[in-house]
DNA sequence: TTTATATTTTGGAACGTTCCAAAAAGGAAC
DNA sequence: GTTCCTTTTTGGAACGTTCCAAAATATAAA
């Protein structure tokens, strides 16, 4: 059955079909022309009092909200910001998006979220789709996506990227010094007196390859050269589990590890507990990204701070920039990470080879002793 | 041809601002009319394969794409679905986007996030935006809003709300079991021969509410209800180390300890440890969510599973009903949840006062015994 | 052939806005 | 009461689609 007497344009009554009013419907009930409500709506001045308070009344009493639809098709642009985000299940994502989120509240931008699942055909998907809805601009958090589909992107609207550095001319990227937060970490260690720090990667992300990089040359530049090695991992508990495995292999431990990012370092720690050994006591671990696992009290995970919220907010500002083509010229900023510390770096254990230092630090966990 | 030169209302050609093709231009290209353009676009037959094939080829070379804002604004839909997420950094809610952004995949729509990032205020805003976009329905999970502003929105939209019981005539919900959650945990315990389950609580959301009452009378089920004990938490870590800690001062501490969900229960577990405490060994420990942090090798907290994607799938189906009509009355889903056993529970130890069993399971872990 | 019918193709009218040139209404000066 | 400015107000033309009735073309039947 279809609800009959409802009056062919007319006002809904029925709680079902009711179609939103229009500003033809405003322009009547306040007795003026579209133009004016238009004007009233936008803000603009050169209304006289009289006639905006009438249409004030009106949109008040329809409760009139303009079609963005119709509004964006006529001005050509949306006042909307895309944002792709690669894996919306890491955490450090949270602090991305909360800051992407205000500063362009601030801007007065909508902002639209999306993700890929990790997969490269879905990102695609995910980002053809905002593209379709002709945002305003793009964000890619840390996109899987090939350089070229980038360019393609970035051809049709502003693109900022995060969390990976881009080639392309046509987009903008924020990223933070994953050099020099490779280099916080091992001189974290080396302050503590460690010498075999040993490095597990982080996959063939941008970031991860950085990260690599960065510990290659900090070491370098600790004279540490001879104690560099490095295990193949992955940007996921796993992967640090595995990467772990190969370096306990190694007749000769590591004193500390370096994890490419958190979730890495969490799945190492995994193992060398499985493998019974204490943390810090018997090896320091390092992450990267401090995401909130790694602030859990249960974990507290010593690791280097990538300001997610700043990046995102920045996004933001260059991607404004562009879009008011306030700026033409690519921008990539480079945002300085920091080292926080936690529990799972300290000194490292005597090596008993070299002399017979009283210092013994290993008994020191009163928690097995199974009393109570 | 008008067009040779540059048409009245200033086509760009600069090389810069590459407006976008439209269905003219692809018209054009092709030799038919904006009309054929358009049927091919939608998939619609009726079509020669001869223009077809031109019509395609076309839109390859322009790289067209069709503007979603006109399509809107012509068929009075957006086949946008509007998700506003209480808050992304539970690590619940990855799965729940999941399910909705796969099933709405295959359902033909197109998602949109949004989040009012915890704060009621923003929240109201987030769904307004949304509206303001004429979404074709609004998904809320977990939402902290009045009833007044859901059933507001259901005003205007179909309206699908998760995880939380809603009055609205109007709206659809989709939650899971939390009674029956709740039972699983308690009834979990009890097959190990716990008696003292206490339960740490989530504040005031709905679903904390539903799962304390649930706690309640599965204890009065299972015939414990002299040693029903609540504390007072929160669904945060915090909440759950200061519940955790009110238990900790009672002169007959429980053997069992249910929190509202995981989060809680891991605060609660560091408390435990800072307290000196194994976990299973002197207290059990069951959380409530399944998130990705109690499946952490590090944490290996028991839990009880809420299907987050499932229900996220569920949702879009519910909206997709109501969008095309084919369901009004309200429909509000309840899924089953299920318990996942990992290890922070296990049999209580043996009370001292009550007899002298052999069974001493308290050094059974072989760990510490620094080896290496 | 012609006629009838089925299939393809087309042009114009929406959709709900903004933009803009031009009309209308006031005001001031003569 | 004119005339000349300002200030307000207005109607029509976009914006890029879909929808639909009608036109054009192909196909079948006579």
């Amino acid at each position: 059955m279809e609800q009959s007497q409802v009056s062919p344009r007319g006002k809904p009554i029925t709680s079902q079909s009711q179609s939103r009013p229009t500003i033809h419907d405003v322009a009547r009930r306040a007795k003026v022309s579209k133009s004016l409500v238009s004007m009233v709506t936008r803000g603009e001045d050169g209304v006289s009092a009289e006639k905006r308070d009438a249409i004030l009344e009106a949109i008040e009493e329809l409760n009139y909200r303009p079609n963005v639809m119709a509004r964006s098709l006529v001005e050509r642009r949306t006042r909307i910001l895309g944002v792709m985000i690669s894996n919306l299940r890491n955490p450090y994502f949270g602090g991305v998006v909360s800051g992407i989120q205000a500063r362009a509240a601030e801007l007065g931008y909508r902002v639209l979220f999306n993700t890929g699942d990790r997969e490269r055909k879905l990102e695609e998907q995910a980002i053809e789709s905002l593209l379709e809805l002709s945002v305003d601009g793009l964000i890619l958090a840390s996109p899987r996506v090939s350089d070229e589909t980038i360019a393609v992107a970035g051809q049709t609207v502003p693109v900022v990227v995060l969390n990976r550095n881009t080639v392309d001319a046509s987009s903008d990227s924020v990223t933070n010094d994953n050099i020099a937060g490779a280099r916080l970490a091992v001189e974290h260690c080396v302050s503590f007196g460690h010498q075999r720090i040993a490095f597990i990667t982080g996959g063939d992300s941008s970031a991860a390859q950085t990260r690599r990089e960065g510990y290659l040359r900090a070491m370098r530049e600790f004279d540490l050269a001879e104690q560099i090695k490095t295990a193949e991992g992955a940007h996921t508990e796993e992967g640090g589990y595995e990467g772990a495995q190969e370096l306990l292999k190694l007749n000769h431990l590591p004193t500390a590890i370096f994890a490419s990012n958190d979730l890495c370092a969490i799945g190492a720690m995994d193992a060398l507990e499985d493998a019974g050994l204490t943390i810090p006591d018997d090896v320091s671990l390092v992450g990267y990204d401090n995401n909130t696992l790694a602030a859990l009290r249960h974990i507290e995970l010593t690791s280097i701070d990538q300001p997610g919220a700043d990046m995102g907010r920045s996004a933001v500002d260059r991607l404004s920039e562009r879009i008011k083509g306030e700026r033409s010229a690519p921008s990539h900023e480079v945002v300085a990470p920091s080292l926080v510390v936690r529990s799972t770096t300290g000194p490292p254990r005597e090596d008993p080879g070299i002399e017979g230092v009283e210092f013994k630090p290993s008994q020191t966990s009163q928690h097995q002793t199974g009393d109570r």
